[in-house]
DNA sequence: GACTTAGTTTCAGATAATGGAACCAAACGG
DNA sequence: CCGTTTGGTTCCATTATCTGAAACTAAGTC
């Protein structure tokens, strides 16, 4: 706790109590949010209302308790719809997922974490909005590690502060060291692997997607566990997997920026 | 334009900039928002940089567009997952849906308006988020008029004034006079009909959701054409509409106020 | 090479945020 | 039943923050 840095201004400390509300996962009521807080009671007092009035967040009449508000639904759904490569991708996801069988995750990367912003099930149908949105490590995770191999130095060191290397398993990469050069291998071999890493069993293969430019967009990795394959076989897709990603950012780039001249 | 009310604060300025860009369906540049707004040029700038310092949006470097960023796809999540009533209606919904055959809705007010959270397609699969998020009007829809009906004097005179009253079809309620009656008739019959009054062709039964103490949380509603059936059958699963509506109050209430003594 | 156009920075003044303290209401306890 | 604690809301003088005209820089254009 604590650790929150340098927020700009009301705004930034409107969006950290909003945030606060997010993560408690469930309504709360005033004092629960104001012992988990520096802020004064009138300033979080003034915020919430602020919020509220907003519509970003909702006061139930009946308990007094804080939830998350309906018009951040709406938000959501415009910022998924035209800043994600979620739907410019999905076809794509379809294919991938028919062609392999696989459990396919797209990912972008948050704050140094990776975002899920898409997920084909090996055997469900889809479960959108459950599944997306969620957030993962990035140091461990096949998409995470994609992600970071081509991201440019100053951005790659705010994101590696921002790990904890945690020991998931026996073979998580558990120092930054490790990790970069992992990171250098992963350039050099085209994509990703999860060893294991994250959850025991679960393997994947991951690559970037990239703009012309080179810049990250995200990433796109097929998972699978070691009862039912290895991880040569799965290497043995990563031809496809690079087509797959190389289509999703070839549309990526003439949809979300036609203007250019 | 400049209707936009008594902003409050810093916030709701900065608050109100998010939502223009989230309004243009796509990254927009900085003198795309300038044109479409009265702030002067430095504020919106600040504004700018302070949500995007804050992971609200996101300016792609390669061609200085701003976009929604993926802080709110994570609020989103935990907004959608804590505080609509989807999550715990999605089972509810599977079984209306699988007895119905038909199209199913749930819906939230957001500002006057008819927010769906979830949905269930007829013919094809969920299609999560692309269709949930999606907003519509109040005084034509059944989802909308179910809950206008049960709405406190206060709120619903605030809601009232949020209509557009725009004539969709000849059969659109188009004067608050009209609405009000009808919402009599709702109260008074326990259901709420959508009589072709938004989209031609287009009929369905709506029933709210309501809390022990007679709170409005959402609608619930049958959607289906007139080629296929009609009013009357429709009505006839009014029965089977308000018991699982009820069923989702039921579980809403001790879901999200656990601590109720 | 002068002239737009697009984006960024400055700075004194205006405004809005701050937070200690007082206040109110309801539940609690004796 | 009344004093007390708990939970939430309002006041208000102080001060930090936001404001926005204008100056400035960096790229294009002609």
């Amino acid at each position: 706790m604590g650790a929150e840095g340098h927020s700009d201004g009301t705004v930034g400390k409107a969006l950290d109590v909003l945030d606060l509300v997010a993560r408690q996962g469930a309504p709360v009521r005033f004092s629960d949010l104001m012992a988990q807080t520096d802020y004064p009671k009138a300033t979080l007092y003034r915020l919430l209302q602020t919020l509220t009035n907003q519509g970003m967040l909702a006061l139930d009449p009946d308990t007094g308790a804080y939830a998350l508000g309906m018009r951040l639904v709406r938000l959501a759904h415009a910022a998924w719809a035209q800043s994600s490569l979620a739907p410019i991708a999905r076809p794509y996801l379809d294919e991938l997922a028919e062609k392999t069988g696989e459990t396919i995750h797209l990912a972008q990367m948050d704050q140094g974490q990776v975002l899920y912003v898409d997920k084909r099930n090996a055997a469900k149908p889809v479960e959108m909005f459950a599944q997306a949105g969620k957030v993962g490590p990035a140091y461990c995770t096949g998409v995470g590690k994609a992600m970071l191999a081509w991201t440019a130095p100053e951005a790659l060191d705010q994101a590696l502060a921002r790990q904890s290397f945690y020991r998931h398993t026996d073979q998580t990469l558990d120092t930054p060291e490790k990790l970069l050069a992992e990171l250098k291998a992963i350039r050099a071999r085209g994509h990703a692997f999860d060893r294991e890493e994250h959850e025991k069993g679960i393997i994947c293969c991951a690559v970037p997607i990239l703009t012309r430019s080179g810049r990250v967009l995200g990433a796109l990795s097929v998972t699978s566990t070691t009862a039912r394959t290895t991880l040569e076989a799965l290497e043995g897709q990563a031809g496809l997997i690079k087509d797959i990603a190389a289509k999703i950012a070839a549309e990526a780039e003439s949809w979300r920026f036609p203007e250019q001249n």
